[in-house]
DNA sequence: TTTAAAAGCTGACCAAAATCATAATTTCGA
DNA sequence: TCGAAATTATGATTTTGGTCAGCTTTTAAA
């Protein structure tokens, strides 16, 4: 059975807040909700959206592929975020496609239902802005660690925020299970690199694994590596 | 002697376009005009803005400190370009610092008219979104390409980009003069890799350069390199 | 349950780029 | 205009990380 917006927790973490009541039924009324099994597309690069897709549960992947064939992670999304609003709102077609990296369910936003209410509610398209400055800001980071990190601090980085935004199960092991390529992918490196690196902190005992299920055992040397300390 | 806001050419290419003549004149009204030299700083890494800059003429740097001690450029900002806008939004210290790389002109306007217009003018608020967006995107596309390519083609592609963003003298040399360590800087590099390869470049026949000045003589040899054709 | 495919792992080798060192040239201020 | 400082240039060396190849383990489908 559908839930409301109106009484769905993860509108909390978005700007979704920020509509009025009347706004908030209309989404509700107009939203799509769909489930998705791990691996499937939620949309593709150069695909026009003809919405937004607000996560309501599961993580998923928003990647670009290179022209070597490479397939670069820009950014994960879970539980709160929004996919496609910057297509939507600057009128483009997709430039990254979005993927499930663990089951999903998503609800799709038609988009009238948003730009009629960028320009009517200006609180609403405050709060849009605000999250985008943040994304901005993470971009950022993104490219000054893409660029003068090394691939070991790159992925030691990577470890700490999968930890940091997606949790541990109960026996300590990462929430989030990614692929070594998709690790790779994140990092911007190549697979056997990442499998290599891995193996090294697993041997340094920094992490465990079993399987592709990961734990952070030393989190301090993780993020001592990161920092630029020992080596 | 200042120009007024509604005068202003630069207006045009920015989202203050969207603005209704009161506010736009309240805009002129409290707004500073202020020269800069070449090297001189608009704000640094950390600092609250109290206002934005709105560029009308040069070309400034947006940098950030990496821990490596590296200054990673982000972005380069011409004519037209606000700067510090998304500080002023997000409420937040600047997480990039602005440089001028040629001699400018800004005009400093202050986060009240800023801030104010947003609230009550959707029109505004939209356009500095797709702005934003549009920034957004670009991003991705640099954390692509600072992952994915090579020095090389770094290099390549940040020289097309002068070239076109910023255009060439009389002469037929790139109007902006950037030092081999700002140029690493951009293609996250190191100094010494810069040179060696504009070197080769020069050795090709793909460019000339005359002191720090340069030309592109062979645009298409470049964009095959960056394209991943030829080698 | 079997088995084919996918994912993970490891070694050897190579290429790209960083680092260190030193010299040449340019720039700029006194 | 002179000289110091900054920038550009180039060589030698080392390090990092990518590529290729072959092998093992895990996963999932028939």
């Amino acid at each position: 059975m559908d839930e409301r917006c109106e009484n769905c927790i993860v509108r909390k973490f978005n700007a979704l807040r920020a509509m009025s009541k009347e706004e908030l039924k209309a989404v509700s009324d107009s939203k799509i909700s769909r489930k998705l099994k791990k691996g499937e597309m939620i949309f593709d690069e150069g695909e026009k959206l003809n919405g937004v897709y607000c996560v309501r549960g599961g993580v998923s992947k928003l990647s670009k592929l290179s022209s070597n064939g490479k397939d670069q992670i820009v950014k994960l999304a879970s539980k709160g975020e929004v996919l496609g609003d910057r297509s939507v709102i600057a009128e483009e077609s997709s430039n990254l496609s979005a993927t499930a990296v663990s089951d999903m369910e998503v609800c799709f936003i038609p988009k009238e239902a948003i730009v009629s209410t960028l320009h009517k509610n200006p609180d609403f398209t405050y709060e849009v802005l605000r999250h985008m400055a943040h994304d901005l800001k993470e971009a950022d980071d993104v490219i000054v660690n893409m660029s003068q990190k090394s691939v070991k601090q790159r992925i030691a980085e990577a470890l700490l925020y999968m930890k940091n935004h997606f949790g541990e199960d109960t026996d300590g092991y990462l929430a989030l299970v990614l692929s070594r390529e998709d690790i790779a992918n994140v990092v911007g490196t190549a697979t056997e690199s990442c499998i290599r690196i891995l193996s090294e902190f697993r041997k340094e005992g920094y992490i465990k694994t079993s399987g592709k299920r990961m734990a952070i055992k030393e989190e301090q040397k993780l993020q001592d590596l990161v920092d630029g300390f020992s080596y």
